[in-house]
RNA sequence: GCCCUGGUAGCUCAAUUGGAUAGAGCAACGGCCUUCUAAGCCGUAGGUUAUGGGUUCGAGCCCCGUCCAGGGUACCA
């Protein structure tokens, strides 16, 4: 029973008595006190007032009062202009610190039963790019938003869509083909993603030229973007490809292979991964195969020209092709059939997209087509619609060559991150592969953190002229701030100190002691509501307040060097469980924290 | 054109979903290490929440208008 459940309960006695009504479902409004004020929780009256027939300052006196007389939780109360202040006794705040210690899972959920699986797409990377920024901030997301449903306790399978057919791929096999030379990632050392990507730029310049001398000819933009010598090359490409031809599939095979290697790399660096990975081309038959179908009941219909249409006018929407007329798929094809195969694999309760929110209108006609279809899951898929990450100048553009590339941003992240931890000479006295690896633990903790305290929904800026922080409100601070603790319980472990949650039945607690104990009292409804609210950032900010809120009491109060044992001990009771919420709530941030820094 | 987002300190972000005097960090300035890690702590300064109206006990948040930015808009993904 939390805190604030037994307070909820303890008002609604109060106003039933006092005023005779039961207050409905959020009229009982309990928020922490602001810190300006007296008191540790704060009922709002105003909701009250009008029921209760009396003035704000009145009714909340009433219901103070009756508190103090009949809630042996609350120690004192006052009303400022509408607001009823309450303060509890220590001893409720330290009744919290016992239960907060001996479980384990403080402020996660058990698991839920069998309520299905909630199946999570992230990343869903083209096979013709390496991965860059925009691709970070969706595989965080994704990632952490799998760990904080696992955390409330669902059951979660991670699951990635490579997209790794289509005319992207054939522009990059075209270029290899034409300039490659027979340039391998192993002959010429370069990351495979990164390899083939080059030849992806390789053909858009030649593509570019192309076009601009038919124009030069005198052929419309349109034409000559279709006409273009290097465009029919890689739809010939395309073409083969879905024939069958042999050779083509070879090449395919190879240079997606030389990706996978590169993908693969990025995403142990960034410690992400997949319960289930799922290939479009091998999804987007299946996908073809529901549209013919849905044609056939009668769902879709069909134009002069062969194309198969989905009209959703009655759903507010507009009319949207499922097959070219050349009878080939699009994207949303591809996107029925990998939902099929799915739910026909998984017990799928919950479907989540994580995808940026330029495809809104592509998720709410999958949804409306899924439904259609006889799904009736369509309805209820969930498309974690995120935010672009902007540089200073706008949007990334990778013709302009603007991209972040990831595996740039992760090196020089930890080549900062070296170069700091060696100029304050922290980690002097442990290994050199030790040392690499919090510097490493450091620099991802940063990314990560400066990414994911973000709202998802909304867009945000990365200047990477400017590194990214590792003072202030950042995840270097909160891993500081773990690592302070770690110090000190390492020492009261080497001074044979013993923990114990029986506190004197006097103890009162310092006021820096209260406020961390109130802000640890918050962490299950922040996990709550990060996983209700599909926010990592809750979580996020939450963890940088406990910090922050530590080392403002670890500034003031002393802890081994304490003299009452009492107090020592309660302190370490305390730092123990703010290194295990720090733990937790980053870990579901997929950030490491260090024991030493 | 139409539809959907968003606009908060110089910069990057918060604001318990309608609650108190809008908070943090960075950058600037000033203080605190013979004491558990100074990647820390404390302080100063910085705001007409784009803008004009409206709704009510109460609006950064809800409604309407305007301006600005981003995204989408029938065979790209």
């Amino acid at each position: 029973m939390n805190i604030e459940s037994i307070l909820q309960k303890r008002l609604q006695d109060a106003v039933e008595q006092l005023f005779g009504f039961t207050p409905a479902e959020g009229v009982l409004q309990l928020q922490q006190t602001r810190k300006e004020f007296e008191g540790d929780l704060t009922l709002v009256v105003f909701p009250l007032v009008k029921l209760a027939r009396r003035s704000p300052a009145d009714t909340a006196t009433l219901i103070g009062e009756h508190l103090r007389a009949h809630a042996p939780e609350v120690e004192a109360f006052n009303v400022v202009s509408g607001f009823l202040n309450i303060t509890l006794h220590d001893r409720v705040w330290l009744a919290l610190l016992q239960e907060a210690f001996r479980d384990d899972r403080y402020g996660l959920k058990a698991a839920a039963g069998d309520e299905g699986v909630v199946m999570i797409e992230y990343s869903s990377p083209n096979t013709n790019k390496p991965l860059h920024l925009g691709h970070i901030r969706n595989n965080l997301l994704g990632y952490s938003l799998a760990e904080i449903m696992k955390g409330n306790g669902r059951t979660v399978v991670k699951t990635n869509i490579v997209n790794d057919r289509g005319i992207h791929i054939c522009k990059s096999m075209y270029a290899w083909q034409q300039w490659g030379e027979g340039k391998t990632p192993e002959n010429t050392g370069i990351k495979g993603d990164h390899l083939v990507g080059d030849f992806y730029v390789l053909f858009d310049k030649q593509y570019k030229k192309e076009i601009a001398e038919l124009e030069a000819g005198g052929m419309a933009r349109e034409e000559a973007e279709n006409q273009a010598p290097s465009m029919q090359a890689a739809r010939e490409l395309l073409r083969k490809w879905e024939a069958r031809d042999p050779e083509t599939i070879a090449l395919w095979q190879r240079m997606n292979g030389w990706v996978y290697a590169g993908f693969d790399a990025t995403y142990r660096e960034l410690g992400v991964n997949f319960d289930k990975i799922y290939y479009e081309s091998e999804t987007y038959l299946q996908g073809k195969e529901e549209v013919l179908r849905g044609l056939g009941e009668g769902l879709f219909y069909q134009r002069e020209d062969g194309s198969v249409w989905a009209d959703l006018t009655a759903e507010g929407l507009d009319h949207k092709v499922l097959l070219r007329s050349d009878g080939t798929s699009v994207y949303m094809t591809q996107d029925i059939g990998t939902a099929k195969m799915r739910f026909d694999e998984y017990p799928i309760n919950q479907m989540v997209y994580v995808v940026g929110n330029e495809q809104n209108y592509h998720f709410q006609v999958l949804s409306h087509l899924l439904d259609k279809l006889g799904y009736r899951w369509g309805r209820d898929l969930y498309h974690f619609s995120y935010g672009m990450v902007e540089l200073p100048s706008g949007k990334m553009k990778s013709r302009e060559g603007t991209v972040v590339d990831a595996d740039d941003l992760i090196a020089g992240m930890v080549e900062v991150a070296r170069k700091m931890g060696q100029e304050l000479g922290k980690l002097e006295d442990v290994t050199d592969e030790e040392a690499g690896k919090t510097y490493k633990m450091i620099a991802l903790g940063a990314l990560k953190y400066f990414i994911l305290k973000v709202d998802p929904r909304k867009n945000m800026t990365f200047n990477p002229e400017e590194s990214i922080d590792f003072n202030g409100n950042t995840g270097p601070f909160i891993q500081y701030t773990h690592a302070r603790i770690m110090s000190v319980l390492r020492k009261a472990r080497e001074n044979q100190i013993s923990l114990s949650t029986t506190f004197p039945p006097g103890m009162t607690l310092e006021a820096k002691e209260k406020e961390l104990l109130k802000t640890i009292s918050e962490y299950p409804g922040v996990v709550t509501e990060a996983a209700a609210s599909y926010s990592p950032a809750l979580l996020a900010n939450y963890c940088y307040e406990i910090a922050r809120e530590f080392n403002q009491f670890y500034h003031d109060h002393s802890i081994l060097n304490e003299p009452d044992p009492d107090k020592t001990n309660f302190r370490l009771v305390l730092s123990e469980c703010v290194v295990k919420i720090m733990k937790s709530g980053m870990g579901m941030l997929g950030i490491g924290m260090p024991d030493r820094m």
